[in-house]
DNA sequence: TGAGAAGTGAAACAATAATTCCAGTCATAA
DNA sequence: TTATGACTGGAATTATTGTTTCACTTCTCA
């Protein structure tokens, strides 16, 4: 009978309780069960006064299910909102309390694929369908598409590059060769498109790049973590991609996902 | 100069007004575009801390849009969290009614994102925590780390060379420079680990590659897909990852989040 | 270059919120 | 019916959290 850390087994146990509990406690329970955010976000006070039953009751009914008080199953309520990620320390302590036993790179790892999951959803919620629409229009139309992604983004614009190739779309993969990258793009005119992707903090080779393509009038399609980006006022349309991090490493899941639908979303439009 | 009360119009509001916010409202400016949920759960103490800034910066910053107080900000964020949670029980519905409207390139993107989740779940459930303590051993102890992934894999592998870069880890990445591959992973020795990625189709090269390197002893640690990959019989360990595919085109994500806990938890180990 | 304004950090302070305590009520069983 | 133990309400206490203040630093413009 130990107490549940996530919200569905906490919900499931109230469940279970709530018949054989006091009635006041049993009020509380009621309640808790048809207004979630309510106890995500009230205090003691509010609560009580909307469940109608005194603070204390409150602290009991969480004391009842094992938990040390109110806070604390707050905490679960809350947690349920955010998904959110856990540090490493955080990880190593919550096992430790509750005696999992995994190994080191398996906290990594869920962290990671926390962190993936997060951003994967985030982005769902985020992506505007018309600024995608757009960005494949002008990608469909494209001559040419210069890619510009450097260091932490080379894997991005490196796939795209890839994908296009084998879908036989031409394509420009800036800084691939051994030439220079500033001469590469300087073949990019205003009937292609330079697609950049650059995150925090911007590789200033990136951003000069892109500024001088742009002050040529090319257009620029940008993927990016901000409204503060450097690239932001020069691209239309931009996106905005926030990766989740885990111990400050970023997830490229969501941005992955943004790539490859945009690679193949220009391929579809092409076949037309 | 009228205060937003709901979270659009704070939004548009910080955009607008952090180019010319000191130093350190600025730098709150962009946590809290951010980390939306953080600032909408945390305390002062702990936003400020997370944002590297004093307690009471946020309370200037909050006073500056026209808040009373923190608090007062803090509840428009709390409050599209509401929101979003109260669309969140309908979410199905609401992407069933669209999606016969959705453009095509967001059902693309749906399509890649349902991917990369599902291979994530795959991989946390059949990923062997002992077989990731070993790998992590090896490449811990290695003298160099040879990376080789060509094609679909580039992008993995060319991460992990970034990310092993930034944290010091001596890695050679085959087919990055002009070079010839088959001479720069021929320096592989047995004090060296080659980290090879690869999935159906088997890149012939890839397989070469490895082959031979292995015939020299040297220690291969593998990342592919199947029992039946080539990789698998001569490297030690290897990890099996099965990436999901939309129109046939495979996510990354779950490979990519092993790659970065191999990294991670190199580092981590080579710290001691 | 220096006076004044604007911005910042740290700690004191004030307010708010959570928890505990205890007296009193209610239900149960002898 | 009354004695016992569980339950409850309300206030006192304690803890946490938000806000203000002030000395100090950094910019800005004459």
């Amino acid at each position: 009978m130990e107490t549940p850390r996530d919200f569905d087994n906490l919900k499931a146990r109230i469940v279970e309780r709530a018949p054989n509990l006091p009635r006041r406690l049993a009020q509380v329970a009621t309640y808790a069960l048809e207004h979630h955010d309510e106890i995500a976000f009230g205090t003691v006070a509010s609560i009580a006064q909307a469940a109608e039953v005194q603070p204390s009751t409150l602290v009991r009914f969480s004391q009842s299910l094992g938990y040390a008080g109110f806070s604390d199953l707050q905490d679960v309520f809350r947690s349920r909102l955010r998904d959110r990620i856990m540090n490493y320390e955080e990880r190593i302590e919550h096992m430790r309390e509750h005696a999992i036993t995994a190994s080191k790179a398996s906290v990594i790892f869920s962290g990671f694929s926390d962190a993936s999951q997060k951003s994967l959803n985030d982005l769902r919620e985020k992506l505007d369908a018309s600024k995608l629409e757009e960005a494949v229009d002008m990608l469909a139309k494209a001559d040419t598409i210069f890619l510009i992604g450097l260091r932490r983004s080379f894997p991005i614009s490196s796939y795209m590059s890839y994908a296009f190739g084998k879908l036989g779309i031409r394509n420009n993969l800036i800084g691939a060769t051994g030439g220079l990258a500033s001469e590469d793009v300087s073949f990019a005119s205003k009937r292609d498109v330079v697609l950049a992707i650059s995150f925090t903090p911007y590789a200033s080779e990136t951003i000069k790049l892109v500024q001088d393509t742009a002050a040529r009038n090319v257009p620029i399609i940008a993927i990016t973590d901000s409204p503060f980006s450097p690239l932001a006022p020069i691209a239309k349309p931009w996106f905005e991609v926030q990766e989740a991090n885990f111990e400050g490493f970023r997830s490229m899941a969501a941005t992955l996902s943004l790539a490859m639908t945009l690679t193949v979303a220009v391929a579809e439009r092409r076949k037309k």
